[in-house]
DNA sequence: TCGGGACTTTATCAATTGATCATTCACATT
DNA sequence: AATGTGAATGATCAATTGATAAAGTCCCGA
């Protein structure tokens, strides 16, 4: 679990659209926007945006369908929290504990984190699978507000790579889109990897090995 | 396009739940049906089952919404129209021209096919990834209906491959969704990568090149 | 020309949706 | 104890949803 020990500022850029005070809530009223947040990041998780109803998310928070509209300004505030909330997950996967002298280091620790996140934290990408089929504005607000800085260091490293002629001869424009389909797909998937092979749980080896595994996929050049 | 020349029956199976009279429609009413599916295609793809309504599919196909509950019984019957209508088409990408002696050569031609599919027909990745992220009754008729055949061969083919150690060293539970994802997602994604890459077409070599090298990332036993 | 079935069109239904309001509650400060 | 503020609660709104009913249209065979 991840979601313990959260900063309570954590979505106070995204949440507070101007018309709810977000300035000073101080005391233990954040429990309740907590609460709301992992519901709907559940709820719209499974059933995407439109799918989740703010009654089935305040149900499962243990609150009121008003308390969504109180505490954030609308359904649409409440999904951009979430957004904001895995995404502060996310990069704490993916920061570079250091620099890297080689590209294929960082490419490496790259696709370990974010296996590792996608494991822990699947909602992130059945999120975004739900949005990004089609132009859509939240997805554009996503891409613009959140993921342009790891699809920016996620294409420096694999042109690093690519210059090193270690890279899979995949089509370039395609790169991109298949490292992250090969990488989250299947956890993001995991109800149905489950439903063929039984109750699965992953330990940090597993992972660690799995990754490893697609890095190579990726990167053939490594033997050669 | 492949939509053109499907057989008229083609969701007598589906649509017709039992109320509908499926049995004998002859003339050139399955126009409209032909039109609320492709309608429904586009709908469904973009905006998941929730998300379209059938008000949007029916103008889209311009028609009147309850034509939808005339020719088709339900929505839920509309939605199932559609995805067998899709691996209808799928089945046609798939279809195994020939036997094979060697597990390389179907493994090749699998993932050419999905990748041919994927390119022309990415509704259904689409589709399937607004479900799949939850236990869901649609999914699991999805699956139980249409997804086994292919999910059996594909499990055939790579058991074949790994048994002569052909396979890349993924962890065996994640490796066919990790194909899955690595195959289809570029191109159910493809709103962005075109944001970002600007339009792409791409040409049936450039696809071959595409599926070559994601059969060699998978299949790095080939080389050595 | 008439009758009847297939299909279309218009109107409308109950249910659910996100959102808003007025009231009430909890609680700290004076 | 009085008061004021932030939050919770219940009622309710208009809009949209999938579905149905009923009337209308078309066309073919008798």
């Amino acid at each position: 679990m991840i979601i313990g020990g959260l900063p309570r500022l954590l979505c106070s850029n995204v949440s507070g659209v101007g018309d709810v005070g977000s300035d000073a809530p101080d005391s233990l009223d954040l429990d309740i926007r907590r609460q709301l947040i992992d519901a709907a990041t559940v709820e719209f998780a499974r059933n995407g945006f439109a799918g989740a109803s703010t009654r089935a998310i305040a149900i499962r928070a243990g609150a009121h369908q008003p308390q969504i509209n109180y505490h954030f300004s609308s359904k649409e505030a409440l999904w951009r929290a979430v957004v904001d909330d895995l995404f502060t997950q996310l990069s704490a996967f993916l920061e570079p504990e250091g620099t890297f002298d080689d590209p294929v280091d960082e490419f490496r620790q790259w696709v370990l984190g974010l296996v590792l996140f996608s494991a822990e934290r699947p909602e992130l990408s059945r999120l975004i699978m739900h949005e990004a089929a089609s132009y859509n504005d939240r997805m554009n607000w996503l891409v613009d507000t959140f993921a342009r800085p790891f699809v920016d260091r996620r294409d420096r490293i694999w042109a690093a790579l690519k210059a090193r002629g270690f890279t899979q001869a995949i089509d370039d424009k395609l790169a991109e889109s298949t490292l992250l389909g090969a990488i989250t797909i299947p956890f993001a998937l995991m109800p149905h990897v489950e439903r063929i092979h039984g109750p699965v749980d992953f330990d940090r080896e597993t992972l660690e090995r799995h990754a490893e595994g697609l890095v190579r996929a990726f990167l053939p050049g490594l033997d050669g």
